[in-house]
DNA sequence: GATGAATGAGATTTCATTCAT
DNA sequence: CATGAATGAAATCTCATTCAT
């Protein structure tokens, strides 16, 4: 029994959710049938329908595994006290979980309509509102709202509009993180209405 | 009872780019099907296609009339030196821009998937192509990129992001468009790798 | 009044036939639209039915022309004795109707299914039926009625089988002509089964 | 009771075929929908698009079957001397075949416009071509290019051509393989222009 | 674990036709 | 003589999904 190798079960949902995700990025979720999916992988498309219930479901899934971490992230945030350096600690683990699902991120960027009304967005909408209550003074001005926004908006955005820039990604990463300090210091010392 | 009845003269494609609009909006351009385009509309779905060859072509409608605009500021840009003022001017005048077709600037950010291959998608891509290279200074830095980029981003995603935010959309713009110019200014000294 | 020139009453109707004949030759009846004959032309659809109450009612046309010549010669050939001199000279004024309608005939010989049902096709047919009978003798043999058959036959297809072979085309209807006058021959001596 | 149920293993995909042929013969390739040949089916549409990818596809698989004998049979003659007998042999195999598959050859005949631009068309448009070489005589005449171009039309329309004649469908080819004999044999001899 | 066969709903698109102007 | 606007019907095709095997 013992020795099998690593991948004792099977791996099709894996390979599954891997081909998915690849499509979705490259089409969109509505764009992407189950029979391209079934196609790439060289199964029947019934053969999907073993591993997941729905189409919607293969969707849920490549989300699940990306929420646990986000949510560990946030809860361990909760305990630190609301320190400019606590701060930028988070974004600097929040930009690693951006790095690590960059495909998926991009996928939720470039097809926030479709992700909408399928609950998964609702999910990661509760996440991004955690998160830039934890980013803000209490009571903040719009100014500050805003410059927050900015920050987290461009880490999300950021790496795709930097996509025809040459540079080694990580620099790029970098580079995004400082521009997010920036904005964030400046939200952090309640700088005002942008004066 | 005059100047209330019925419009006379067939307004019918306007009414259609607006439903369509609408519609693309709320669901999504894939989504959306010209059934319920054409029901809301209370025609069939023959009608449309009197008025429009595809329904790809209604889409493209909706982006013409924008473009021209756009194209003008830009080569008003092109005219005037590169100081600070011009640019800040710019993005006043492109926000403005935005404002006026918020609807559509805001399908464009949430569909960018389905877009991509539209050619639409292209079209747009190359006018922030085109900003991006009026607001940068000359052989910029990585973190000057970054930090015009996250200017132009923040413009355009910040509107949707800001939702849920209390307050006058017009104080949200301003607001916007102040941290903007915080990018902007930094950007245009060159401030160098986010000291 | 007099003097206005040749085309006095609109050629319109005149442009329709020729147009939607082409397009019926080039791509068959039903796969022909009218929006396509419209476009053709530079007039509208709703143009078309100023002339035509319907499609059908176009090809209809298309046919009427050319009856009346075909009856005036069937009915010149049934005064005549039936020698094998007036087979031979009914053959030759055939030809001469089939030279001077050529793209109808070939459309009618390309799209017999299509026509089948459409009324045209039986006004026809019963024309063939006439002409089979003047050409046959009385009571003929199986094999003679198949020689009389390929003599038509030959006639109304050879042009087309023949397209891709070099030469005059008068030269080739001389050619088809002397071979239907073979086989008419054949048939008119009752030469017997096929000895 | 045994062996009169229905059949187990689906054979649908020859019903398929089966009905599309009759169809196809009754109406016309175009005419006949898809939701014709389903109803008769009693599947729906979306079942022959199981079996079939397209309306084309179903088309081109009718013939696909046709294609190899006809090129066995043209491979044959090719290794033969070019003797009258020889010739004979062949126009009778091929009458077997045209026999075999009398539905198809009539729908080919009925319908020429609507295959020419299916590729299907091209394919026997080239076997035509290769016969026609095999029938003639080196560098013939133009008559004698007639006479074989006679014989071979005949041979496709002369069954259509005699349906509304009384008799024996097999004495009927016979008589037409007959008058084909009398006008290869002239060609064969080169009589010179239809002396 | 997976396939083969099928379905019901719905998509985009085209067509012949009509009619008020 | 002709157009602009619209319609109802139907076409081809795709999709997510199901289920017996």
């Amino acid at each position: 029994m013992a020795g099998t190798g690593t991948q004792r079960k099977s791996d099709t949902r894996q390979r599954i959710q891997d081909i998915a995700l690849d499509l979705f990025v490259e089409q969109g979720y509505e764009k992407t049938s189950l029979r391209e999916i079934a196609e790439r992988l060289e199964v029947t498309k019934a053969a999907l329908y073993y591993h997941f219930k729905t189409k919607e479901s293969i969707l849920v899934s490549l989300f699940a595994d990306r929420v646990e971490p986000l949510d560990e992230l946030i809860a361990w945030a909760r305990e630190q006290p609301r320190t400019l350096e606590v701060k930028q600690e988070f974004l600097r683990r929040y930009t690693e979980q951006l790095k690590a699902s960059s495909r998926l991120f991009r996928f939720m960027q470039e097809n926030q309509a479709e992700l909408r009304d399928l609950r998964v967005g609702e999910t990661f909408k509760s996440r991004v509102d955690d998160t830039m209550e934890l980013l803000l003074a209490p009571d903040p001005s719009l100014a500050d709202r805003v410059r927050c926004t900015a920050a987290l908006i461009s880490l999300h955005a950021g790496m795709f509009a930097l996509k025809d820039v040459e540079g080694d990604p990580e620099e790029k990463y970098d580079a995004l993180l400082e521009v997010s300090f920036e904005l964030l210091a400046a939200a952090h010392e309640g700088r005002g209405p942008a004066a």
